[in-house]
DNA sequence: CCTTCCGTGTGATAAATATCACGTTCAGAT
DNA sequence: ATCTGAACGTGATATTTATCACACGGAAGG
């Protein structure tokens, strides 16, 4: 049972209709994860779908020696494709979600997937749609890293954090250096180069992006 | 109507049960695409969601400056994620797939998709679990050019080859470097240095993998 | 047999990025 | 106010990869 109504879910989730809406009413599970804490690690077993209600998650892949590796992030009417692919085994390289503000979930339990995919065409068009979007954005990130230099890269990655948390990005070069699996000196010397050009401006601690958005 | 009846089809797509099989049989349509012919493009629409029967399609990106870089295979008994997505929302395509052989699919109109879904389990399953595969295949691609250097990337590939095509690879250095987006002196050396250590052997246009094969 | 072309080998050099070393600045804690 | 640690700036150097230039050898066709 979820603490949204149904007719509150299509607010969210757009493609449901009333009878989804009303079936992931009743049979989903609300739940909310603390700024910080983990959806997802490393083969982790999954018994729910998870769609995400509010907030905000930070997907990564993480190398061999601990290198993280941004891929994107999962936001309000989204779901997690990989939750719902029922990745049920581990793997050598890992993917991580981490929740970056409370976010509240609803989990749905695997074992009503065949009901729904199969009474529910609301819902797989849903799931197609969660599939395809994520593939697409994957496409997206290979492009990047194999045919893009870092300053392009930055570039790129700053306009996607901004899309989704605003031109003020509260975020030190180090982090960044992190996310995009660079050196926090390569980022601070291509992020001086952006500020000359009038891209961004800096403050400690935060950048402002003063360039186009995404989409 | 296609060639194969249900029960080769089952063969085939062991996660087929008869119902599907003879269903697909019934409303697919079998098309054979010569050596060289393209399955799909950039900016193409699908009517259809294509199944590999036989033969073998090459899957690869393309840079804006005309940079390949290749993906994965599609083999007998794989589909092809994309069609199946791209029809579902009459979307278009954003990657190449090219037959290295002649290649026999079969193809099945967008107007069943509902019904196949609704009716057929098994159709529901065969989905998601060529969905799962595909990002899978993904995220290990991104894995390798986010993380691994050139000489573990290029080993990697030609596991993936071998694995595919057999030990024995007609392959030019110049393709390869193509196909992991360098340049072919930079494969040249880096063969070169793998064939001192045993793990390849090359001749004129050939490579014989050595090394160990691929799960 | 000779020529031509393609695939390959290899050194020299350039470009991109990572790493190291050290300095500066600034906010918060003592 | 001073200290301290985190964030940022920057030159020097190392490493990785790309590019350039050219040489070699074999295969195919005349």
């Amino acid at each position: 049972m979820t603490t949204l109504n149904p007719k509150a879910l299509i607010d969210i989730f757009p493609l449901f209709d009333l009878p989804l809406a009303t079936f992931l009413h009743e049979h989903g599970e609300s739940k909310t994860f603390e700024q910080g804490s983990i959806l997802m690690k490393p083969g982790q077993f999954f018994k729910y779908a998870m769609l995400i209600v509010s907030g905000r998650v930070k997907l990564y892949r993480e190398g061999e020696d601990g290198e993280e590796f941004f891929m994107y992030f999962l936001e309000s009417g989204n779901a997690c494709a990989l939750s719902m692919m029922c990745m049920a085994r581990s793997q050598t390289s890992t993917i991580m979600a981490v929740a970056l503000e409370e976010t509240e979930v609803i989990m749905i339990p695997i074992q009503y997937m065949d009901t729904l995919m199969k009474n529910y065409s609301a819902w797989y068009h849903f799931v197609i749609e969660t599939y395809r979007n994520r593939f697409e954005e994957l496409l997206t990130v290979v492009d990047q890293i194999a045919f893009k230099n870092m300053d392009e890269r930055l570039e790129w990655y700053l306009k996607r954090q901004a899309k989704s948390l605003g031109n003020n990005l509260m975020l030190t070069h180090q982090q960044i250096a992190h996310d995009i699996n660079s050196s926090r000196e390569v980022v601070s010397r291509l992020l001086k180069k952006m500020e000359k050009t009038g891209l961004v401006s800096m403050e400690r601690n935060s950048i402002v992006w003063m360039g186009e958005e995404l989409e």
